[in-house]
RNA sequence: GGGCGGUUAGCUCAGUUGGUUAGAGUACCUGCUUUACACGCAGGGGGUCACUGGUUCGACUCCAGUACCGCCCA
């Protein structure tokens, strides 16, 4: 057999890579049962991003778990999906064709997308924009699964899916339809946290606090009928004054409880308010007391719910102020107008010049008029920074906008879905702390519906009364084999296209699902549960959700959501969380910083085995520094490994009379060796049946290099240039195939190209093993029972007591390992010296020892005390 | 302000139920072309285990507190 002389990772990578695809070695097997099948609940990556480092980083630590099942003999469930639902593809085609989306448009069949245009973005149908999404987006998956090919990543291909294609939409609406059947999903209209620049609701999980400069700003309020003539509130939303509808300070607080129950008026608009007492109210807070407004905060939305005030809307959907009329106490009576005035013409001239402006000029407007107005501003504004919520996509903070919206039962559940999260192991398991975290600070139910185009339609029709009001108490709603629906194109039962939007006929539902909505249903996705129970039963609960840190709140929790209200189950027994990957300044690496290291090029240069080398460095949870080192490191053990079976299978070929079973391991050394061995493989089956990939790859590696390569190696290296094919020889090749046998399928989880190259070189065709590598057994204790442990326990750690310093004596007088050595004198206890003893030989072959004493004598604190003598 | 995690050699990281002199890789220094590998081999220097206190015969390890870093929440 010619062995290649280099190791060339490239070429050896494209040839496995293109024999797994062909043998076809990842499918899954539906024929077997749960017991024996390990399912995998992937993560579908947003695919109109960019591919990064973490890519790479964590989706390698998913498939050394995957393979190290494999190997045990599970039938592997491991599909691959593609996220390229809602705001971050939308965008991307939005960029792509320089386009906006304005779905009051008709769908124009003759308008074609044209990439790279330039100029201002044209306005399009719904339809025209969605008609070119599929396009983009397949070539965007190809970005990703080109690399996941590259990388080794063992899915199976036919379980592909992407989260708006027509099975997910079809899982997605038919679980909007049975939790809103059961209750757990309802219709309301309320404040909501609202983006104004996306014009859509959004939820707490996708919240974000940010620090941002702001003022205080100290308005005089006139107080009707008491002994002051005013109180002094302070305010970070000076623009929100004409939305005032009341006053509230603490009940204790001594400065202003003589005004519970008077009036207030506001300034610049003269808006009489009512005075009140509120425990929420902070008397340390700016003045200490507070105006309550539609809607500052949530504390605001909190107030007005609970002491029944009025909603006086400033704010529209775009963020800006809306015209409003003050009128008097008189003229308003009867009129049932919010917004009432002592001085209707001054608060109409204020309010027109903030009319139709955006949330900070209007600001700016109102402080500017307030100053230049006598006895307004009672002092200069306070600068602060304060944490105020937006969007985690968004760049202006985000408003509280009453409107109509779907939202899930998350308040009232809030105790199961904790216990959920204890019924699944968190690894590691301080992950799930800030799961239970996470669900106890929940302070609102999850708002599903989103105000977009591009996603999940929510699968509801409205009738439309006589009068052509939508009446969305009157839902219509589709049957599940109708489903996936677009009920802005598609037509309910019993009605014609005609009578969409009309009076006495129907209308459908405008608004998108939430992609976590869907996204929180990739078991049920990849089970298809939707429309082979039988099939979702084989393989639900999951065994692994693989995941980072930071969507415990999101992905984690909505599936376990989902999961609880379908079917009160876990979605899966374990969550295994990867870390970050951080630059040198221990930041997350991040596209938004700039300092992201796309993958491809390192692929190209150190090879896939050695970039998944990187990840399994990592252990699960634990962020970890980019380091170019390591990828290096990876190399040069790829590198070895093939160096060192390129050796073991020369020597054991050359030494193979058709015969080299495990009764050939006679000799001690050799034996002893196997005795290494076998913890080995128990310590690293151990840690990796606890999803531990890191350690196990470090106990393989340390073996590996030092144990085998850097001493057993060279101890039976002699014995197999023996001329003749002496017992010692064919012991030396018995035990060099059979260690090298059990590493390379220790490391083919990591490293799965360059391990299979060397198991094709000559283990592919034994009896008891497969073709590939990664579908032979994983070694065990059982399969070297045929090998005696050696007479001595201690002989391999006896050997190396003498090789060391004899070794060291050779470097410190600058000799080379080769040199000869006259004399070696070792003094070691009765045991002991028959341990050394048990292996002299090869030792003495090893390190070129021309004469050895051995007595049997107290070495003092070491094994053996050893003189050598050059 | 509350919670979670971290701090070990210049750098990146291990360190088991508390137990000899705290480890590896890398970087650095000195040698060595040795019939697998110079992407190698042998050897060497390099650490107040963040800090303070406590428990203990004994603490990197357990407990309490402090500082700094990161993340989550308010």
């Amino acid at each position: 057999m010619e062995l290649p002389k280099k190791y060339k990772a490239r070429e050896i990578e494209e040839q496995w890579r293109a024999y797994w695809q062909e043998k076809d070695l990842y499918a899954w097997d539906p024929s077997r049962g749960r017991d024996e099948t390990f399912v995998v609940d992937t993560p579908p990556p947003t695919v109109s991003g960019s591919l990064h480092m973490g890519h790479l980083f964590s989706y390698s630590h998913q498939d050394f778990v995957v393979r190290y099942q494999r190997m045990r003999g599970k039938n592997i469930f491991f599909p691959i999906g593609w996220d390229d639902n809602g705001l971050p593809t939308e965008r991307r085609v939005q960029n792509l064709f320089n386009v906006r989306c304005e779905p009051h448009l008709h769908y124009d069949p003759d308008f074609k997308g044209e990439r790279g245009r330039k100029g201002e973005p044209v306005a399009v149908s719904r339809m025209n924009f969605i008609s070119w999404w599929d396009g983009a987006i397949k070539e965007d998956e190809a970005v990703y699964r080109r690399l996941w090919r590259r990388l080794g990543l063992s899915y199976d291909w036919t379980e592909e899916y992407a989260t708006v294609d027509d099975h997910c939409r079809l899982t997605s609406q038919l679980s909007f339809l049975e939790l809103l059947e059961q209750g757990e999903i309802y219709q309301a209209e309320r404040p909501v946290m609202w983006d104004v620049d996306f014009r859509t609701a959004v939820a707490q999980a996708e919240v974000v606090d940010k620090e941002i400069s702001g003022a205080f700003h100290y308005f005089r309020f006139e107080v009707e009928d008491a002994d002051r003539d005013y109180v002094v509130i302070a305010t970070t939303r000076p623009e929100l004054l004409p939305a005032c509808v009341a006053v509230l300070a603490h009940p204790d607080d001594d400065r202003y409880r003589p005004l519970f129950g008077k009036r207030a008026v506001t300034p610049l608009f003269h808006a009489p308010v009512p005075i009140m007492a509120d425990p929420l109210a902070d008397p340390e807070k700016g003045t200490g007391i507070v105006m309550v407004c539609t809607y500052g905060d949530q504390t605001d939305v909190d107030w007005v719910r609970g002491l029944n005030l009025p909603v006086r809307q400033v704010l529209d959907r775009d963020g800006h102020l809306v015209p409003v009329t003050f009128e008097s106490a008189e003229s308003a009576r009867g009129e049932g107008t919010l917004f009432v005035s002592r001085d209707p013409q001054r608060a109409n001239e204020v309010y027109s010049q903030i009319q139709g402006k955006y949330v900070k000029q209007a600001q700016k407007l109102i402080v500017e008029v307030a100053t230049a107005a006598e006895g307004i501003i009672d002092r200069p504004p306070t600068e602060i920074t304060h944490a105020v919520k937006f969007f985690e996509k968004g760049d202006r903070p985000l408003e509280l906008i009453p409107a109509r919206q779907w939202f899930c039962r998350i308040l009232d559940n809030k105790a199961e879905l904790v216990a959920q999260g204890k019924k699944i192991q968190w690894r590691p398991s301080h992950m799930g702390i800030r799961y239970e975290h996470w669900v106890e600070g929940l302070n609102q139910d999850w708002c599903l519906s989103r105000q977009r185009f591009f996603g999940v339609p929510i699968p509801v029709w409205y009738k439309v009364d006589d009068d052509g009001r939508v009446l969305y108490d009157e839902r219509i709603l589709p049957k599940a084999e109708q489903l996936p629906i677009d009920p802005m194109s598609d037509c309910p039962e019993g009605y014609t296209e005609e009578q969409r939007d009309h009076p006495g006929g129907f209308a459908g539902d405008p608004d998108v699902l939430d992609t976590w909505a869907t996204s929180s249903l990739t078991p049920q996705i990849a089970t298809k549960w939707a429309v082979d129970k039988a099939r979702h039963a084989k393989l639900f609960p999951m065994d692994i959700r693989p995941q980072g840190h930071e969507i415990i709140r999101t992905w984690a929790f909505y599936t376990i959501v989902k999961a609880y209200f379908h079917e009160n189950e876990i979605p899966w027994r374990n969550v295994v969380i990867s870390g970050w990957i951080l630059d040198p300044d221990r930041k997350k690496m991040s596209k938004s910083r700039g300092d992201t290291v796309t993958p491809e090029p390192l692929v190209d240069q150190f090879g896939s085995d050695s970039c998944r080398y990187w990840s399994a460095r990592a252990r699960l949870g634990v962020d970890t520094v980019y380091d170019e080192q390591v990828f290096k490191v990876g190399k040069r053990l790829c590198t070895k490994l093939f160096n060192a079976s390129k050796f073991v299978i020369g020597r054991v070929v050359a030494s193979d009379a058709g015969d080299l079973g495990l009764d050939k391991v006679v000799t001690e050394a050799d034996r002893a060796v196997i005795g290494e061995l076998r913890p080995l493989i128990e310590r690293a089956t151990e840690v990796l049946d606890e999803f531990e990939y890191a350690q196990a790859l470090m106990f393989v590696e340390d073996f590996f290099w030092r144990t085998f390569c850097d001493n057993y190696l060279e101890l039976a290296k002699p014995r197999t240039y023996d001329e003749a094919l002496t017992e010692g020889r064919q012991s030396a090749a018995a035990t060099l195939r059979v260690v090298l046998r059990v590493l390379l399928r220790m490391f083919a989880p990591y490293l799965p190209f360059i391990t299979e190259e060397v198991w094709h070189w000559y283990y592919a065709n034994d009896a008891d093993m497969h073709e590939s590598i990664h579908k032979s057994p994983w070694p065990t204790l059982d399969e070297l029972a045929d090998i005696p442990e050696p007479k001595h326990a201690e002989a391999f750690a006896a050997a190396l007591a003498i090789i060391e310093p004899v070794r060291k004596a050779k470097a410190e007088a600058n000799l080379s390992v080769k040199a000869p050595v006259k004399n070696v004198k070792v003094t070691a206890k009765g045991e002991t010296l028959k341990a050394v003893k048990a292996t002299i030989d090869d030792v003495g072959r090893m390190l070129q020892l021309e004469h050895i004493d051995l007595v049997e004598g107290d070495p003092g604190q070491e094994i053996a005390r050893v003189e050598v003598g050059l």
